[in-house]
DNA sequence: TTAAAAAGTGAATTGTAATTCATTACTTGA
DNA sequence: TCAAGTAATGAATTACAATTCACTTTTTAA
């Protein structure tokens, strides 16, 4: 006999959701996980603290889908790239482009998706980012070897190496914010390890 | 006309500070960072926590000094190892193993140095720790270079690259913790990996 | 209009752990 | 033995942010 949600307050609720998925995801840009409380959330969404907690039953449970949604619009952008045309060797290289571009020009991102000290919840997902990309790397090394344009190998231990090597290279340097230089050969020198520690060279 | 801190107080009071250093350095390996308060620690000392503020004067500062003394250790140990003797090739693997047995076998210990999430300050001293290797790594490449073993290349980059290597393959799997099955020739497999990526291959 | 349901509010509560500090207990040299 | 200085104590305080909840406002359908 009385209140129903309509579509009209349904969709409502949905756009308000997305806007505090929106709001959280600026903040974490402009300072990573731990500058985001929910205090400062229901601030910049212009609404109150309850409220938030109409749409998230937790900050943990917030963190956790934001983290999920940033991490796999990266993985979906490097296995496009990875399945793409070329040889693996060529895809291999522009993977790792691809990767590292991305890093370089969303550095407080990429820093928090990989390095920022978080709760334990998101150090799972954390986990399953990085062995996301791993699974890229794997499946073109595979190809590869199976043509005979890399050196027979642990597969696996290789892809998550190549992992490895660019969160140290590249994007733990962004710790030290802002002032860190970055050259712009630094992507070419990290596909020149990479691809000589998977091919065979001739001399 | 009255108390003096003697001889005897003063070996009293270092003691003490030892034995907190100590009983900190058991929780940290048990339980990493995260599991270490100042009550338990006050506890597991025996003391009150007050007195522990008397030793330390903050929370932060401990833990830098706690993580200054296991990193440093680590990092002297495979100093020793790099300026060994034997050939850029053999120190070179011979620091890897080193530094991936050590890591095997404290691995809560290893988790905390490496990947733990932690307050500011200590992250800045883990940044140390990890160029502290990397510049190890990077002399033993440098001199290779020089002896031919090695392919000339941006040796900073490769030094970073196989700390990378080591974390992600070796240490970051460790996060699972106890029923993680490393495979004993993960070492070797790292080493050659490593190897491909520096050295000039005869075909 | 109106009553029921849902959504929104924000001050108050809770949880957790670091840190303080008034008080008590030792140590020392006279 | 005593007075002065130092060390130890641990309950109370502080800090900080997440979370709750009694209350107000809005929305809907009869």
């Amino acid at each position: 006999m009385a209140y129903r949600p309509t579509e009209k307050t349904k969709t409502r609720k949905e756009s308000r959701r997305i806007l505090l998925l929106n709001c959280a995801i600026l903040q974490i840009n402009a300072g990573g996980f731990s500058s985001l409380t929910m205090d400062n959330l229901a601030n910049s969404a212009g609404i109150a603290v309850g409220t938030v907690y109409k749409y998230f039953d937790s900050k943990s449970l917030l963190f956790v889908e934001i983290f999920k949604i940033l991490t796999e619009k990266e993985v979906s952008i490097i296995r496009e790239v990875a399945i793409g045309c070329g040889t693996p060797y060529q895809r291999l290289n522009e993977a790792i482009a691809t990767f590292s571009r991305r890093a370089m020009h969303s550095q407080k991102q990429s820093y928090a998706l990989i390095f920022e000290p978080v709760n334990p919840m998101i150090e799972i997902e954390r986990l399953k980012y990085r062995k996301a990309y791993a699974a890229i790397f794997k499946q073109i090394i595979d190809e590869g070897i199976a043509k005979k344009e890399f050196i027979p190998q642990p597969t696996d231990l290789a892809a998550t190496a190549i992992v490895g090597i660019i969160a140290e290279v590249l994007i733990r340097p962004l710790t030290q914010d802002e002032n860190t230089h970055i050259e712009n050969t630094l992507i070419e020198k990290i596909q020149e390890f990479c691809i000589r520690a998977l091919t065979i060279r001739q001399l």
